[in-house]
Formats: structure tokens, C-alpha cells, sequence
DNA sequence: ATAAATGGAATGACTATTCATTTCTGTCTG
DNA sequence: CAGACAGAAATGAATAGTCATTCCATTTAT
């Protein structure tokens, strides 16, 4: 077994662990145990705790971005933008629902309280999103509300709505994604 | 020093803790410091931890339901009674930032999943909000969307920005908010 | 053989909860 | 009215458990 498979079964168990259980469900002992290994290893290829948590939550923001950028249709109009956004953003939440619940956690914990609000997105991320809310308004497309706003009206409720479906309150299928989004735009679009 | 008094000490005093550090950051021995009482007594009056918790859930749900029954449009438009449950919500959670703080704790932890999961599936005799969302829908004035979607498309936004208002990222002054219910309105309106 | 990697018991810090003891409070008695 | 007394309330040191992290003997790879 390889040094890189090995510290990739770490990271996996402890994304696996603490989404399922919380960062408090998720000792050391626990995720080592779950990764085949000893708990001193772990210390070979993480600092400490903090380390290895953060090191999944960055890799975790990187994929998403990227994930949303693919086929990203630059220079089309804010409504296309807008729904490729959205779907690609549920589709990712939907399709790594492990990832999800991990990203939730982090947030909603004292490592997430400095970028709580920008949910998925850092800098540069915010770019896109906030690119797309100034363009639609100079096009009176789009309500003339501050961003932060525009922000918790378009992702709050897709992110909720998701968190329903992994959690098996509702079942998203493609027709009912389609509402949610259509209504999402609603709350925007002036 | 009455019995209810030192009780009402450690609600305080552990609401204030858990509101601004988390629940790890409000041990047993801190609270009992914060309320001037000494560690074991916070057992006469609460059986564990958790059930203090619960305890100081239940009892700011129980406020926050009443704050919005208060003058509660009862059979009128549905219109009124939306604008009547966003506005008693919003002013609610403005005046109280620490009882909104510890709620979202709550809410974002494994008693809040819990506590949603049991009101999901156990709940009875439907709620304020549920029974104008049904209605609205008889009437045809609001889409038909899943109950769960319509509560995130509706409490989500509203949340979101009296976060941000606290954690001072906007300041939302009267006008603002009623742009925001407009535009939440929007959103669940056919 | 040598160095790197690994295992897992040991360590020390921290926590919720308990319980033997003390303090308080109001009542009864002579 | 003083003082004894019972039971409730409060205390805080002790307990039992958990967890992240370290250490070093052993194994594995080169």
C-alpha cells in the first residue's frame, strides 16, 4: 500500500465519520480504526485534527467550485448563468451527499463561523455569483436588493432543500428541482 | 434566593454560553461559574445537560410561537397573515440576537435533526404556518410546492438576513425588510 | 543494514456527573 | 423566646470516562 492510498484512506474515513456523526462522533480512535490503521499514524500525514479536518474541507471547496465552473456558460444571458448555477450546484450536493452533510457541519462549527455566509464559495468564488447579481441589475433583470440578500434568497432554500432530501423528508426528483429553482428565481428577478 | 430564581440562573447563564461559544464551549463547570452556583447544583434542578438544553429550546420556541399568535390576523387574506408571521419573525429575532443565536446552535446540531425529524413525522394537529401554506394552495394563490420547500423558501431568506444583520454584514432597517418579505413573497406566491 | 513507516499502549488534559458533607430554613418544644 | 432539630438545598472535591496526542518498540521497505 502506497504512502498516498494510505493517507487517502484516512481522509476518507474521517469525511465518511464526521459527516455521519459530527466532529464529535468522530474521534481519532474511531477514524483510524475506519481507515484500517493505528492511531498514531494518522499523525504522520496530519498535524493534528484541526489540520486533517481542514485539509477535507478545502479539497471539498475546490471540487465544488469546479464543479460548478465546468461548462459554465460565460458571457450568456444572467437567466441561463443563473440556472446553471443551480443545477449544477444541487447536482453535486445530490450526487456526494457524504460531502454535503461534512460541508454543513463544518459550517455550522467554530472552524466555519469566519466564512459562514459565503456558504460554498470563498473569494473567488464569490466572483461569479456576485458578477452575475450586478450584471442582472444594471439590466434591471434582477431585484435591486444588497448582495448578501440576493445571496440567502437564491442559495439558502436549494441548500435546504437538499439537506430535506438527504435527510428523506421530501424526495427531489427532476420535475420538483425544476419548481424549486423556477421559484427560486422568482424571489430575484424582479 | 427563591428556588425558581437560581433555576432561572442557569438558564441564563448557559443560553448566554452556548449562544456565543457553542456547546463545547459551554461546560458544565463554566455555566455553573457564569450562574454563581456551584457545579452539582445545576442537578437539582436539571436531570443532565441535555436536558437543560432542551429544556432552553422548548421554552424560546414556546415565545417565539406566541410572539407571532400575538395579534395573529386569524381569517383573514392570506396575504395579511404572511406579511403578519414574517414581520412578528423578523422583529423577534432582531430584539433577541443571543435567543437567536442559541437557536441556530440548536438547530445545527444533532438535537436540532432530532428535534425536525420528530416534528416532520410525529407532528398532529398542523402548525400556524402549515395551515396557511394548505390554504393559500386551496386558494390558488401559492405554488404547489412540497410543504418542507415552501418553509425553506420562506423562514430560509428571513433567517439568512438577521444573521447577517447581526453579524453586521448589512443593516436591515425597516424598509429593506419589507423589500425582503416582498420578495420571499415572490417566491411562494403562484 | 539502515532508515522510514507503523502500531498501539501510555499520557495528560478535560468533562459530565455523583455524593458525602455542609449550610440554610422553618418548625416544634419546653 | 431560645434552642434543638429535621429536611431541603447547595457545595465542590472525587469519580469515571473520553479524547487528542505522544512515544518508542517493532515491522517494513530500500
Amino acid at each position: 500500500m502506497s504512502k498516498t492510498d494510505k493517507r487517502e484512506l484516512i481522509l476518507h474515513a474521517a469525511l465518511e465519520l464526521i459527516a455521519e456523526n459530527g466532529f464529535h462522533g468522530a474521534p481519532m480512535s474511531t477514524i483510524a480504526e475506519t481507515a484500517g490503521v493505528a492511531a498514531g499514524t494518522i499523525y504522520r500525514y496530519f498535524e493534528n485534527k484541526d489540520d486533517l479536518i481542514r485539509e477535507i474541507y478545502s479539497s471539498l471547496e475546490d471540487t465544488i467550485w469546479s464543479a460548478i465552473k465546468e461548462h459554465y456558460p460565460e458571457g450568456c444571458p444572467i437567466r441561463e448563468r443563473f440556472l446553471h448555477i443551480s443545477q449544477s450546484l444541487i447536482g453535486y450536493l445530490l450526487a456526494f451527499p457524504m460531502e454535503f452533510r461534512f460541508i454543513e457541519q463544518f459550517q455550522n462549527s467554530p472552524y466555519g463561523v469566519d466564512c459562514r455566509r459565503e456558504k460554498f464559495f470563498g473569494k473567488k468564488d464569490k466572483d461569479i455569483v456576485t458578477e452575475l447579481f450586478e450584471e442582472g441589475q444594471q439590466q434591471q433583470i434582477i431585484k435591486d436588493l444588497p448582495l448578501p440578500i440576493l445571496s440567502a434568497l437564491f442559495f439558502g432554500p436549494l441548500v435546504d432543500a437538499c439537506r430535506d432530501h438527504i435527510l428523506k423528508f421530501i424526495n427531489l426528483d427532476d420535475d420538483l428541482i425544476a419548481r424549486i429553482i423556477e421559484a427560486n428565481w422568482d424571489a430575484i428577478r424582479r
